[in-house]
DNA sequence: GTAATTTATGGCAGTCCCTGACAAGTGACA
DNA sequence: TGTCACTTGTCAGGGACTGCCATAAATTAC
């Protein structure tokens, strides 16, 4: 765990900058009301080389969540292979949760800020929704190979569009109270995993359960 | 049902030559690669003219799956009050393919064409999913309404989003065989909702169920 | 320590999506 | 037929995003 050099750790400050200057400026003024040039602006960067950290407008806020996404990924692929599917995708967003109660606070309170942002925004909600879903392919695939079955199956996609649902009402704002602390949101999610659980019948994500 | 005037008929078929010019247009060069400006170009129309009839460009491809959700709303609305809200859910979308396949040749064609397209143009496919999530909003609406219940409770937020799951897994593109007429359409959603059906135990969708 | 190489950045020109405003053309209706 | 409402085209412009090239900084080689 060697610290990466001089050029490396200049990147992602400011990364960092542009991402916390990009939501301070949506939260300020809204999201289609601030343009990159002001984002850019306020970290005393180019425009250009805003898009050189992310691709779109949109990509500034999104792009936690996307790191999210990562570690849940990551987390599955360490679940044992004789766990049942849902199960196994349960632990992997619990572990995000996880990540961001131990990891920095600067880290997590960006986060949420991010998700205020997100949720307050239609065009980031829908980006974010955009995102969830263009990431199931990869949940596919990799809930397909630990069972063994072919990723082109109905079963595999049934449990991984419903799980992906569950997990967005899950991180879904709760009115009127606001999720400030992570505390809530993991209750939240815990609370929707149980209304998955008891609605769902034992099984219901193996094959060979039907008929 | 009078028919409607001279006006209203030449709009109604300029909207179609777009979707039409639009949909041969992203066929055959892709999405991103063609313009609006080739679109209003291909109908003999302003590009200006173009985005008084569609607020963006994807809409072109989007806006028939759009009608179909309203006609699904629709539904919605007449069916019995007592009836379970995931049941209703489902005789809703099966309307919507009851009325493709009830409905004008061109019309159907037409629809499946943009259905073609959209699956194979990821940023269009992206819009669909939004279009989709965007419309929970009112279907949340609706289930709260027909049960009493307040619109924020978890409970219609778990159902609208585990139907748009289950609805979005049936419309999906079955790898190897196109589904390039309607009857296989139905065909593929019948076996994703009875997949739901035996998956989730009985009552799952109304309150005072759990504990 | 200096030179060579790689990599990040800035500036610029240009494309495309989309919008507001105004003027001109076309159906509706008395 | 004449007035009114609505549709369309044109024009100007803003904002997102990209390719290209020159410059500056950091890394590596010597």
């Amino acid at each position: 765990m060697r610290r990466p050099g001089l050029r490396e750790r200049k990147k992602q400050k400011t990364r960092l900058a542009l991402i916390d200057a990009a939501l301070s400026l949506f939260l300020e003024q809204g999201y289609e009301a601030t343009t990159v040039d002001q984002i850019a602006a306020a970290v005393d960067v180019s425009p250009r080389t805003f898009f050189r950290y992310f691709a779109t407008k949109e990509d500034v806020a999104l792009s936690l969540a996307a790191d999210g996404q990562e570690t849940m990924l990551a987390e599955l692929a360490t679940r044992p292979a004789d766990e049942a599917p849902f199960t196994a995708l349960s632990h992997a967003v619990r572990a995000m949760v996880t990540m961001l109660q131990e990891g920095d606070l600067d880290d997590t309170a960006r986060f949420l800020r991010a998700r205020e942002v997100i949720d307050s925004t239609p065009a980031l909600f829908a980006g974010s929704v955009r995102r969830l879903v263009e990431n199931e392919r990869r949940l596919i695939a990799e809930i397909s190979r630990r069972q063994g079955t072919d990723p082109d199956d109905l079963l595999p996609h049934f449990v991984v569009a419903l799980f992906t649902a569950v997990a967005r009402v899950g991180f879904e704002l709760c009115e009127p109270a606001d999720i400030n602390d992570v505390k809530a949101l993991a209750v939240r999610l815990e609370s929707t995993l149980a209304l998955a659980e008891r609605s769902l019948r034992p099984g219901w994500d193996r094959p060979g359960h039907p008929v």
